[in-house]
RNA sequence: GCGGGCGUGGCGGAAUUGGUAGACGCGCUAGAUUUAGGAUCUAGUGGGGAGACCCGUGAAGGUUCAAGUCCUUUCGCCCGUACCA
């Protein structure tokens, strides 16, 4: 016999359809509330129970809102442009639009088995020309400011593909597909200068919610620290090398120095090295390491650069030069001084190279580890600074170094700007040409949206230009301004880019004036919930918050930060709890287990199966319990009678449990919400007969879980209209308080006797009952006690003489 | 290396933020019942002990009448990563 579930899903689902219960109101008068969650990459593998996670979440605390009476919206999307679909493309010679619309049918398909409230007329997808052309729009934009430019960036280059490579697509330091070796070669890339707003980044998380973590990984990839840039002069030459450091305090113990492989410096004093050869050969070596092989590196290497000299401009000492992968030329100026005696990493390196350490703060012992310590510890061996501690040292440095001019302060981001370019096809096209006259020169907004041409094949050419390289009749055209021959940008833009604005579009979908009304921006912004993974809440949220800041800015959107509260979910783990993968054979799909068990039951196991932020693992014995629970709310119809008068006795659960469950949905903790529920139905279960009330409120309490069978009984007791119209109900503290209450007793912190004692009971009167406890006379009487605590409503403590 | 997080029964997890550790489930045990169903109902279920009790939140110390929760030290695991000067 089939489920009767999977016969309340489809009747309800087709319901709500036809009837447009979910869909958005555009009354800007109400009150609004829009809950926003990742919109998905639809991949060829369909949907995996993972990401439904964070969408049934999203989709219970929406139907509380709704059922609060907010105008709620929560729409949906697709993310479509990507590496795998152009890869599937390539290998099949299928256009990659037609692999993105089977995708996206087929993901669309298993999302609407689960009974989300999703508006589906606002769906948005990233691939459309009337979305993408607002992508570009929004690029122009920064490519009129100055926030996109052109610049040489080295790349991760596969010599089989010879194609551009992710870091993802490399492991091990070969080609993820070929095996090939990959190096790393410079290639012109287009950027956008997020390093500008840097500090507004960071300094604007003051006014968000978001979870303390998020925070915290947002603030340290931005990474502001405050040193300073000091000059050292390299011994005979003209040259200076220019390093950044946040402790310039301690450059007296500066008894060497290191600079990046790929430094200018090298290049350029060629000949004054006399070990140039063995230089070069580690730049090679280094140069085939991806940047997590060297973070991974723990033993330090390095080269001495032989004959190349520098001067510590406070010693006036000369001191060596080494080459070093532990030294990134990305951050501050890929040069440092080092100091062995204050900085680990130097101190290892000069352990290795047996290089002098010299302290030149006291507190620490030298001879085992270095002292880093920076509150505590006073200036030796250091001249001008000697005495004083690290604090007061470095601001005399700073004097110091701007007197002489040899250096200045300095504030240093992690941050680096974003590589914007893609040697893709399936990206959105970049809309600038090129001509050597007038270099770069934007297309007319009124020509957008600069839509892909057409080509044979998707990949990429032997020279690591796009697939777009081969559309010659579209790469040559005319400058826009002068009509000069000129040639289209054939790099195309990140999967980042169309995320970057997504919400807005949700907001006003059809608009062909704007990427959306201002009245609906006005309305619908800031986004009052944003849930998604954790992996994407370094970078996916920066990004996105520099594109809205951007828009603030030139006075599109009417707030600077675009999400008011950001949480995220745990990822779940396949049975055998490892990450879900195809090459595990662990996958789980959502289809089969809605198929068989129904929505419902699906749904809440997801919501209840573990705490919401951590990683857990799937298990379908636990799928059966959740199915069991909601099998046996089903059958509590058969107690309901709507002549019974609401139970008296039920009150205090009732009250307890609405407000449990409620502040549980705010707090994110389903599994104690539907734990609560649990309870409430055990409650419920030992009756005879449910009223009309009681029944209704465990309804609307549960239906954000389970919305199909809630509506079901909804209607079974005489409702006409959709559960969701229905008010969410209101609890009264008065009434949630017990007539008895259990009172444990301590005696020296052990517990010795529970007591049933009346609920407010006095301090006198406790002490009174705990004294007269039997139990409690064994450890306890008037003569040994030496305090005696109360914590009113909580607990008696006795303390008694040993 | 750096950044973020996590360690509580056989398992998933609760614990009003310093106040009865193990809510609610899964599993298991025993019994009842049946239209043999991934059924239902009843009772039990952290460990030790007949018992009074004792021991228990990764480990070791500490603060406190009272510690899963606060403070030191330490071990292990997961995720991210750009050796961040």
């Amino acid at each position: 016999m089939e489920n009767p579930l999977l016969e309340i899903d489809k009747k309800w689902q087709k319901y709500w359809d036809e009837n447009k219960v979910y869909q958005t109101s555009n009354d800007y008068t109400k009150k609004k509330f829009f809950g926003l969650i990742e919109f998905p990459y639809p991949s060829g593998n369909g949907l995996h129970v993972g990401h439904p996670r964070s969408y049934t979440a999203m989709d219970v605390i929406t139907r509380k809102k709704r059922l609060e009476g907010y105008n709620v919206l929560f729409p949906m999307g697709w993310d479509a442009f990507g590496l795998p679909t152009e890869n599937y493309a390539i290998k099949n010679n299928i256009h990659p639009k037609k692999v993105t619309k089977t995708n996206v049918a087929r993901f669309k398909e298993q999302l609407q088995m689960l009974g989300f409230g999703f508006d589906w007329s606002r769906e948005v997808n990233t691939t459309d020309q009337d979305y993408f052309k607002w992508t570009q729009w929004i690029f122009l934009q920064m490519f009129e400011k100055g926030l996109a430019y052109k610049t040489e960036m080295p790349v991760n280059w596969c010599l089989g593909c010879r194609v551009v490579l992710a870091n993802e697509e490399v492991v091990n330091g070969v080609c993820e597909r070929c095996s090939s070796e990959v190096i790393q070669k410079t290639q012109s890339q287009w950027m956008l200068k997020i390093t500008e707003y840097a500090d507004r980044l960071i300094s604007d998380l003051d006014t968000v919610d978001y979870l303390p973590r998020i925070k915290a990984q947002q603030k340290n990839w931005i990474g502001k620290s405050h040193g300073a840039e000091i000059d050292f002069k390299v011994l005979d030459t003209d040259t200076v090398l220019n390093i950044f450091t946040t402790r310039p305090d301690t450059i007296y113990g500066a008894t060497y120095m290191v600079i990046a492989p790929e430094h200018a410096l090298v290049q350029e004093h060629k000949e004054k090295i006399t070990n140039f050869e063995e230089v070069n050969d580690y730049i090679q070596k280094a140069n085939r390491k991806s940047a997590l092989e060297r973070a991974e590196d723990k033993e330090k290497s390095g080269v001495l650069l032989k004959g190349l000299p520098a001067i510590n401009p406070l010693t006036g000492k000369e001191i060596p030069i080494f080459i070093s992968d532990y030294v990134l030329i990305t951050y501050g100026t890929g040069a440092i001084m080092a100091v062995p005696a204050h900085d680990q990493r130097d101190y290892d390196f000069a352990k290795k190279f047996d290089l002098p350490i010299i302290e030149v703060i006291e507190g620490g012992d030298i001879s085992k580890e270095a002292f880093t310590d920076t509150n505590k510890g006073i200036l030796v061996n250091s001249e001008i600074i000697n005495g004083f501690s690290v604090k007061e040292a470095i601001n005399k440095i700073f004097e110091h170094l701007e007197k002489e001019n040899i250096g200045k302060k300095k504030v240093q981001f992690k941050l680096r700007d974003w590589i914007f370019s893609r040697q893709r096809y399936w990206g959105e096209p970049i809309p600038i040409v090129f001509n050597e006259e007038e270099g770069y020169v934007a297309i007319p907004e009124d020509q957008l949206p600069l839509v892909l041409p057409d080509v044979e094949s998707f990949a990429p050419k032997e020279n690591g230009d796009s697939a777009l390289a081969a559309a010659v009749d579209w790469v040559n055209t005319t400058s826009p301004k002068t009509g000069a021959p000129a040639k289209r940008e054939i790099d195309t833009m990140p999967q980042w880019a169309g995320s970057c604005w997504y919400y807005l579009r949700y907001m006003d979908p059809n608009n062909k004036d704007a990427l959306a009304s201002k009245e609906a921006l006005d309305y619908w912004l800031p986004i009052d919930w944003y849930n998604g993974g954790m992996e994407h809440t370094t970078l996916h949220l920066l990004y996105s918050r520099f594109w809205h800041k951007f828009l603030f800015d030139i006075g599109v959107v009417p707030c600077s930060e675009p999400y008011a509260k950001r949480t995220s979910h745990g990822m779940i783990l396949g049975a055998d709890g490892t990450k879900m993968s195809k090459s595990r054979g662990n996958v789980i799909s959502p289809d089969e287990i809605v198929l068989k068990y129904g929505a419902d039951v699906f749904r809440t196991y997801e919501m209840e199966m573990g705490a919401f932020e951590e990683a857990i693992p799937w298990s379908m014995d636990m799928l059966n319990g959740t199915s069991k629970f909601i099998q046996r709310v089903g059958r509590l119809v058969d107690k309901y009678d709507a002549k019974a008068a609401d139970n008296k006795n039920l009150e205090t659960i009732i009250h307890k449990t609405i407000k449990k469950v409620g502040d549980d949905i705010e707090k994110l903790k389903f599994n104690t919400a539907v734990s609560a529920l649990r309870v409430f139905v055990n409650e419920l279960s030992t009756l005879e007969s449910i009223s009309k009330n009681d029944f209704e409120v465990l309804l609307i309490l549960f239906s954000p879980f389970a919305p199909h069978l809630c509506e079901e009984l909804w209607h079974q007791i005489g409702n006409d209209s959709t559960i969701i119209l229905a008010d969410w109900p209101i609890y009264d503290e008065t009434k949630m308080v017990e007539d008895t209450v259990k009172l444990p007793i301590q005696v020296n912190g052990k517990l010795r006797d529970v007591l049933e004692v009346k609920n407010g009971i006095s301090e006198e009167e406790a002490f009174e009952l705990a004294l007269a406890s039997e139990k409690v006379q064994k450890y306890a009487n008037e003569e040994n006690i030496v305090k005696k605590i109360f914590v009113k409503g909580k607990m008696v403590s006795l303390v008694v003489k040993k």
